[in-house]
DNA sequence: TTTTGATATACTGTTATTCGAATATAAGAA
DNA sequence: TTCTTATATTCGAATAACAGTATATCAAAA
């Protein structure tokens, strides 16, 4: 069922945390330190979140030196979505 | 906290029979028992999800006889929001 | 090769979602 | 009012999502 793979990127999409990770990568790649000294959460948090992101390929990530910089697949259509999503719940 | 209200429009959106639903909506309003007739579930547990549509304000209903019409309250960037969804998850 | 800094994984208890079954309500017809 | 059709609600059990803690991995530096 094509649904299926719909609600399960919706799914994803539905967490606060997660949405504010992808609201810092909408502004470009960033590490996981990063991300974790702008969202607030703890380390092993986000880089749970960011596995489940990675699972749905809404993001991906380069290493670096020693760390890992992610960034999203797709940036277009989810700024779309995002801002179609706001104006429907504002 | 703004992410937490799109976190919970994305939740609501977080089910195949909910987008199933909708989907059928998009094509124009509908009472309970024809929803039932094309999505495949049992009435109770259609109208469990029309029940939360409803407290997102996705749909609303009118009363029609002793049928109740559920509609879209907001079509439009709903449909966008689809359309650009199915994009990124292809 | 040991240490350090960056990130991931495993485990656990808690809370939330989900569906089915049964029952309740509500509107109109008889 | 009673019956019927349409829809909603309640309850319980199974499952899934979540965050914290602790630990593991991995890359580069020392």
């Amino acid at each position: 069922m094509e649904n299926k793979k719909l609600s399960q990127y919706f799914k994803a999409l539905a967490h606060p945390t997660r949405i504010a990770i992808i609201v810092q990568l909408l502004a470009g790649k960033k590490c996981v330190t990063k991300i974790e000294a702008i969202v607030k959460a703890r380390q092993a948090n986000i880089s749970q979140h960011l596995t489940i992101l990675k699972s749905c390929q809404i993001v991906d990530f380069k290493q670096e030196g020693k760390q890992k910089c992610y960034f999203l697949i797709n940036p277009k259509p989810l700024k779309k979505i995002f801002s179609y999503t706001r104006e429907t719940c504002k």
